[in-house]
DNA sequence: TCGTGCCTTGACCAATTGGTCAAAAGCCTG
DNA sequence: CAGGCTTTTGACCAATTGGTCAAGGCACGA
């Protein structure tokens, strides 16, 4: 039995092949963005996927790889917005969209912020490479950017690595503690007053000068 | 068999009960800080409390008893904080204290923080009353004060709940997301230059005028 | 249409897990 | 120091879980 995960098997994915993979990908993600990664079951990955569980173990060798195939996915679409932080532009503007489309992956994603913070929470056992070699130069060169904002005064004075921090705890926060905020909010447009807030909070701390 | 959990025995418990049941308890914050309720298993804390599986059994009902006589717990402990925000105080003044205070408390409880962040994480199933019954009033009372503070115009405009959301989320995100922070951080006091951080942006956004 | 190789699954397995129980071991008091 | 309690545990259990496997079903090119 070849699998069609085996390495040496080159072949280009069958048709089939590439919607049971999607699904599977997507059924595991509903469960392990809840259920973390010893609280799901390959199970229910199976049942969410409608697929029988060997099923599920022919496209994927275990229930790890399927894990950590979800991880490095969701890392790439992560740090995409931060990649595009332009060292030409116009410095808050570049923070403030930054920022924004942040929220914005909260409010579409929510599913993949739950899963990293998970991953995280636990420790990042599946993921601490990825996190060395991906994640640790990328913010070292974005830090380092808008460390030179600041020395030329375009930004306030800020600690690059600590702002990064705060905008993704406050903008995470919204996806990751969805449970207490449906809790604690009025109902209404949340993600919009998020934003909003959001948005007031790093303008005032970043302003060059106060307005 | 008379368990000493059951409702009915009202006797004081006796001196070993209570050492016992307190190792139980911190080895079991220390198991389920990290792998989540479903992660964690009996025979974990078991070894990490130095009792034997029955044992531990023998002083609480069974897993869930123990999990949620922990988050029921850390809750005060959490929110004691909030409670301490006095009306009589000046507002900036009151809230930058809160800020700190948060902040030494993911310092000094970041498996509290954890546990917590794991139980919201995964929809708070076994929480979601004490949310309702114990936090949402205290936000909403706090939520009122601070909104009197702006309306007096003693603090700069802001949303009250989202204000609350993003001081838990920033100060909580050091103590959960630590694993990240121990890769991306230099070497050093990660926690001074969190607390200067915070208490900066804080600040800027609620000082009644632009300093 | 036929067969070859891709896809699917029922049955099964060993390990783990939360929990039980009866009996043994301490421990305290009269 | 005896008797009755509290505490402790080894042995056990049923359910769950990740994973295997051989056999059957199916699609598609020749």
């Amino acid at each position: 039995m070849n699998r069609p995960t085996e390495p040496y098997t080159a072949r280009k994915p069958s048709r089939i092949q590439t919607r049971n993979r999607k699904r599977i990908l997507e059924a595991a993600l509903d469960v392990f963005s809840v259920e973390g990664y010893r609280g799901a079951t390959l199970d229910q990955i199976a049942q969410a996927a409608g697929l029988s569980k060997p099923n599920i173990l022919y496209y994927f060798e275990g229930k790890e790889a399927i894990h950590v195939t979800l991880l490095n996915h969701t890392m790439e679409t992560w740090l995409e917005p931060l990649h595009r932080l332009d060292p030409a532009g116009e410095p808050l503007e570049e923070l403030l969209r930054y920022i924004r489309r942040k929220v914005e992956m909260s409010r579409e994603y929510p599913r993949e912020s739950r899963l990293f913070a998970n991953e995280i929470l636990q420790g990042a056992p599946r993921m601490r490479p990825h996190l060395e070699d991906g994640l640790k130069p990328l913010v070292d060169e974005k830090a380092a950017l808008i460390a030179r904002w600041v020395e030329q005064g375009r930004l306030a004075p800020v600690e690059p690595r600590h702002l990064i921090m705060s905008i993704w705890a406050t903008t995470q926060h919204y996806a990751d503690f969805e449970a207490q905020i449906a809790v604690l909010m009025p109902e209404g447009d949340v993600w919009d007053d998020a934003l909003a807030h959001v948005e007031t909070m790093f303008r005032k701390l970043l302003a060059p000068r106060p307005d």
